[in-house]
DNA sequence: GCAGTCCTACGCCGCTGGGCCGATGCCGGG
DNA sequence: CCCGGCATCGGCCCAGCGGCGTAGGACTGC
């Protein structure tokens, strides 16, 4: 070989870095260029360093994994984004190839297997973890029929859905807000047509496991 | 030194196994007597190995952290258990203490305090994350007035609250139970009394940051 | 300037959710 | 044998929820 594989590493806990660092350390061709405990670091340092290849965590704060996915890939198309998550949701998957991302792992994968999934991102081929690749063909077979996307809510729409993570009720809502109760009922009756689901239950439930709320 | 502090790591993640071995490998007076992929595992592994420390996971698979911890004490009290997860709800921290874990940090520790953890740890001194102890003061200050209890559920009410947590209305848990509307009502006020809860929507959040349902 | 989106807000209305009181039958412990 | 918990239902009530239609003001992009 040449040149190393350069790459980023980006999650938001410090032992999972500390040992993907450590690991990846360890394979000869790859080289560990920088890490970022956020989104919005992620897009920084690829922006800097341009590594070959980001394995990229999803839930992170400031900016989550599929968003810093989809700017990364504005900034350098040859940049190949890993992801690396402990999540099998359809929807996160699916997000996240849209996004950009080259490759859909989960946590559980051996960490053999990761120095090869790297290489195999770096050749440019696309790489799905198989408990993953059959949803998604699924998905794209059912014509995404269930297509509810989260990225389609609005932001005061996602204020909305995290209260009602809360437990609050429209009223308690409204007062929070500032605004009248009526106004917070018009945001979560877009907020379950948007997601077609058929009531504020089905949308908490909906936005924790999708983790697009903290379990806090 | 005379001899190592024995450590077993109890995750469901290889990857955060496989960095937390080879950190804490680094460490002299530190040795990876064992891992473990889920709670059963773990508490078999506690007794076999009998090590003096257990780094552990919350969120496992078969048998989760909580009542892994409450078995590995029930083994050996003299085996200590540093639980090491992602998460900072006050009732996690709480029954993880009362399960009898030593010590309770979050993932975003650095590597190197994890090192220290363990040896305060092994000193018999409790340790809780500086994020987690304010939470626990208040909780125990407080004298636990919401002492909601769910082991006081009923067989009955645990299969209407898994239910809720479908996201289904008291018409189709109704249906689907073979029994009347009006029972499935019944169960639900009954549900909220007992856990201090106003509607279904905080039942359904309750159940699921309890882990008392899964999250498929 | 104008279309499009978002946030705000109103009224009307039907259905659901949950509280309260009461009732029955079953079953296990004192 | 009786008491208490549990599961099963009934009626009654009404506040909250969510759908539907409408609409003005702010801001953006063309």
């Amino acid at each position: 070989m040449t040149e190393k594989i350069r790459v980023l590493i980006a999650d938001d806990h410090a032992v999972v870095r500390q040992g993907l660092r450590t690991f990846l350390q360890l394979q000869e061709d790859i080289e560990v260029v920088g890490e970022a405990a956020d989104g919005a670091e992620a897009v920084r340092l690829a922006g800097e360093l341009v590594p070959d290849v980001v394995v990229m965590d999803l839930v992170m704060p400031v900016k989550d994994g599929i968003e810093a996915t989809r700017e990364i890939k504005t900034l350098s198309l040859t940049t190949r984004v890993l992801v690396l998550t402990s999540f099998a949701d359809d929807d996160k998957v699916l997000a996240a190839v849209k996004a950009g991302a080259a490759g859909y792992l989960l946590k559980d994968v051996q960490p053999a297997e990761l120095g090869d999934a790297i290489r195999t991102i770096y050749r440019g081929e696309a790489l799905l973890h198989p408990a993953v690749a059959g949803k998604l063909m699924r998905e794209v077979a059912e014509g995404k029929r269930t297509a509810a996307d989260p990225s389609a809510l609005t932001e005061r729409e996602m204020d909305v859905l995290r209260l009602i993570t809360k437990g609050m009720s429209n009223r308690e809502i409204a007062l929070d807000l500032g605004v009248a109760e009526k106004t917070v009922k018009t945001h979560v009756s877009n907020i379950l047509q948007k997601l077609h689901l058929a009531d504020r239950t089905q949308a908490a439930l909906y936005a924790v496991r999708q983790h697009l709320v903290d379990l806090d």
